[in-house]
DNA sequence: TTGAAAGCGGTACCAG
DNA sequence: CTGGTACCGCTTTCAA
């Protein structure tokens, strides 16, 4: 169709310099040859517009500079965050990034996983949507693998950073507890992509203790995806005093269905998120959640990958405390 | 440092076969050979786990399937949705997708798209920062470009979708000024990368047709860019009436000022929005802004990528109509 | 229908 | 310090 304008091989270099390939592209790393050389080649190199193709380079076994961001589901609000959050701290130390999303499906992000791999990314920072889905140790095996919010049992990845499930949970289902709570809806994606995730155990274990009666409902991603259900469970008879949401965008949903219903938060209902997305401070009522500290998880995954790629040792690990943010989505003002 | 596991080859295959490499690659594309062997191939390739590896088929000058999505902010709450639909059209085609971020930076944008072209994605699909920053004609030329937002003038792309801003904000400002509104901040995040943005000019326009008052502010992207530079607008002795933000997240950011200033949205300020974003709809009160159907923007942006990438010939355009949507933010419910 | 061989654009090993 | 050259893994003429 068009005049492809092809671009300067190391071929054409070397024959305006009247070198080889070989002295050319040692010339161009700054290797072996004279100083006096390596000036001229680069002189002409950038004159020619000259730059080594990625993917020759990449083909012969090199590394190409740039860094995939694997993300569970760009539906969830606090997950775009998280990830533009990790492509700043990457440019920062100058890797590229790219990102793609599994969109909520564990096998899908396990086979974007290895095609970023053949693509011949130098690294991985995965937020894994269920922690055993399927080969992971493959990949791990050839490129370094940083993974946020859960681990991948069984991978040898060189760095994790993880969240206190636990801890966030117990400490959201003490407060609604305290609050005289006893029928809470815990409205969570992951239940059905991949149940017996922590968070989900957590729950069970705190409801437990603390005397009070949990029902765990699967959910959609995302304002649009929990909305409907939201409504549904609202409106029902049995209605539960309060829904702690293990997602923001989730709480957002059921803010849409309490208002199409007409009930207030936290008067007829109690809502609490778990992300603390910069716009859950902004709804009316502001929303309960719980702060991961989205930039310090990004700071650390990327540190973690880095000091990888620099050839560093021992797998690296940082766990997350929760902060659980009360306002008057659960306290009335 | 570790093991790595290589992946087979064609010539293994072609040895496990008794065939030639040539054989081989032609049984798996279903070209040439006899449908006998053509089977016996694909069984002995998937036994052996291989497939073909996508550098060395784009170094050889083939595909890779894979598109690439330039967003021009990942901060901005609307590109970060308009980004994940992209991602889901282009799925549903069953193209593969990788996302960069250009975070507000046009050099940068064009930075990317080399890269991206240099590692052999089969298209782009780009939101400009700024409609004139550099050379987009040398990438164009490579390979089948859509732009989203803004046309890149002069340069050969297979496809654009254009938002009618013109109309956009003259409806938006029409609507404020027949609320009595004539001292109108107008905040705008691309003032500061690309003056002379048809925005821009539709608002100096829109102001001078309809006898009112209009301060073009540049403004940082998101929510945390934002609030700010409201507080201190909305702080100072001459304050507006009203706000029109270009941009949904932009309006986020003067609701936090607002409630930091303790102004009633709108009996102190009216506020209005550009983009309906999901959440728009749930704020108090509830932001009135102008939609652009960012589903319908997706479909035909992809679909645009795709014909063209299928071989089709004349450049494809839609122009989307705006929708304003009037709430309480401007009208008091 | 199948096979041999020449690239695609670099890099790294080996002589010189 | 520099130049030849054999790869990396696949595709595609061109012959057989």
């Amino acid at each position: 169709m068009e005049a492809k304008p092809k671009r300067a091989t190391i071929r054409q270099v070397a024959a305006a310099t009247g070198l080889s390939p070989a002295a050319v592209s040692y010339a161009l790393r700054g290797l072996q040859v004279s100083s006096e050389t390596q000036e001229r080649v680069r002189r002409v190199a950038s004159e020619m517009g000259y730059e080594a193709d990625p993917i020759a380079r990449a083909l012969r076994g090199g590394t190409t500079g740039m860094v995939a961001v694997l993300a569970g589901s760009l539906s969830d609000f606090w997950t775009q965050g998280l990830t533009h959050a990790l492509q700043r701290e990457l440019r920062a130390v100058d890797r590229h990034t790219v990102v793609a999303d599994a969109d909520g499906v564990p096998g899908r992000e396990l086979e974007l996983a290895r095609r970023l791999v053949d693509h011949r990314v130098d690294g991985l920072i995965v937020s894994p949507v269920g922690p055993s889905s399927g080969d992971w140790r493959a990949i791990a095996e050839r490129v370094p693998v940083v993974t946020i919010g859960d681990a991948l049992p069984g991978v040898a990845t060189v760095g994790e950073v993880v969240f206190d499930n636990d801890t966030g949970v117990a400490d959201t289902l003490a407060h609604l507890s305290s609050l005289g709570h006893r029928r809470i809806a815990v409205l969570s994606w992951s239940l059905a992509t991949a149940p017996g995730r922590r968070a989900e155990r957590a729950v069970e274990r705190a409801g437990v203790e603390l005397g009070i009666r949990c029902a765990l409902v699967p959910c959609a991603y995302s304002l649009n995806g929990s909305a409907p259900l939201a409504l549904e469970l609202l409106a029902g008879a049995d209605r539960p005093t309060a829904v702690f949401c293990l997602s923001d965008s989730i709480a957002y949903g059921v803010y849409a269905a309490c208002a199409e219903l007409g009930l207030r938060i936290p008067g007829d209902v109690a809502v609490a998120g778990f992300d603390d997305h910069p716009i859950s401070r902004l709804l009316s009522p502001p929303l309960t959640t719980t702060d991961w500290d989205c930039g310090a998880v990004a700071r650390s995954a990327v540190e973690f990958l880095v000091s990888a790629l620099d050839g560093g040792g021992a797998v690296q690990r940082r766990v997350m405390a929760p902060q659980l943010r009360v306002r008057s989505s659960t306290v009335p003002g």
